[in-house]
DNA sequence: CTGTGTGAAGGCTTTCACAGCC
DNA sequence: GGCTGTGAAAGCCTTCACACAG
């Protein structure tokens, strides 16, 4: 049950499972089958993934819809406790902070930062948008460990070493470059021209 | 050299590497070496990677800058050449549009839907916003193949059989459910919150 | 001697096949 | 009988080791 045991990509998968099983409270069990469908998996692959977990099921009839609800709560849960800071209230910054798709899912994004704090896009903003200069104490003060980074690209890197420097452990980072971090740090990069090419390329 | 025979993981780097490159156009000739460390993978990736397209490098040399990019260009040239539509201008879907990461890339997002095609957020927009009801014509006419979900996730699966329906062949989704399409659509699933949690869990 | 190209090995993930339990 | 849990097999991707070209 150690954490480093279990591949990214279940977990991944845990977390589209955790939201299937939220859309089926009303129902009492659910068979591997059924939920690895409405998961876009094979069934097989689900009961793999569930049994890194101890023995969920019972045999010969399914998942109890709550208990593995609340299992994967836990699982996943402490993930979803965790501060949030933005850094880089642009266009995509400060629409992300509206979109309010993080809050929904138990992210709170505590705190959004800019070189312009007082930018006209966030002046609506019900979130506080600060000045670059106290990024690292607020981050050394609340404890932050993960940030959002949706500045240009070309200062991309820069504003990240100041994140790991301050204490960020992981970064989402929608700006198209390349971070070069330490080993320890976790980055996953959302470049929407890549993956609308890559996209592209598949159309035969 | 058929397509199908690469890997998708990469024709991802693929895009990465092209990246990196034009941010090189000042200098002639650069091993994998160092072009990998720049991508953020392992040298022997990178030649695995371009050895699909023929021999592209010079041993005991390196790779010619200028011809490296050329041939990446042409191998996802015909991506980038895409026009593309976006459905759903909610915040994310209108800062997406404002954005701009997809024009300064090649990709040219043609026109945009929603329900309310005045909707308040739309109105300082360069690109035209049409109410849903014309989606299908303008998608058969246009012949777009490449869709940017952007609407809530309730009706997202609806919208996204419309969209099958008139011809679109591929899907970017920013919708948090999952989609259930035929097998030759090609679906990439961009989900916040998701990526959020996944990273949070891996903060040890 | 340097740095690419590549068959072989290794590692990771998915799928299969079926044993085991309700 | 039905459906989960799981060792074994298969498949896929990455890394290694080194042959080979400049």
């Amino acid at each position: 049950m150690n954490k480093a045991e279990i591949p990214r990509k279940t977990v991944y998968r845990l977390s589209v499972y955790y939201r299937v099983l939220l859309a089926l409270k009303n129902i009492d069990t659910v068979s591997s089958e059924a939920l690895a469908t409405a998961a876009g998996v094979k069934s097989t692959q689900l009961r793999k993934d569930l049994a890194y977990f101890g023995q969920l099921g019972t045999r010969g009839l399914g998942y109890s819809v709550p208990a593995l609800t609340a299992r994967l709560s836990e699982v996943l849960g402490a993930a979803r406790l965790q501060p949030v800071i933005l850094v880089g209230a642009g266009h995509l910054g400060s629409a992300l902070l509206r979109y309010g798709g993080f809050a929904k899912e138990g992210f709170e994004v505590v705190a959004a930062f800019d070189l312009d704090a007082s930018r006209e896009r966030a002046r609506d903003l019900s979130i506080p948008v600060y000045s670059m200069e106290n990024l690292p104490a607020f981050i050394t003060e609340k404890k932050i460990k993960l940030a959002i980074l949706t500045v240009p690209g070309a200062v991309a890197q820069e504003v990240c070493n100041n994140l790991i420097k301050s204490g960020v452990q992981a970064i989402l980072n929608f700006a198209p470059v390349v971070l070069h971090t330490p080993e320890q740090i976790v980055v996953k990069n959302v470049d929407l021209a890549i993956e609308l090419e890559n996209l592209s390329y598949f159309i035969r």
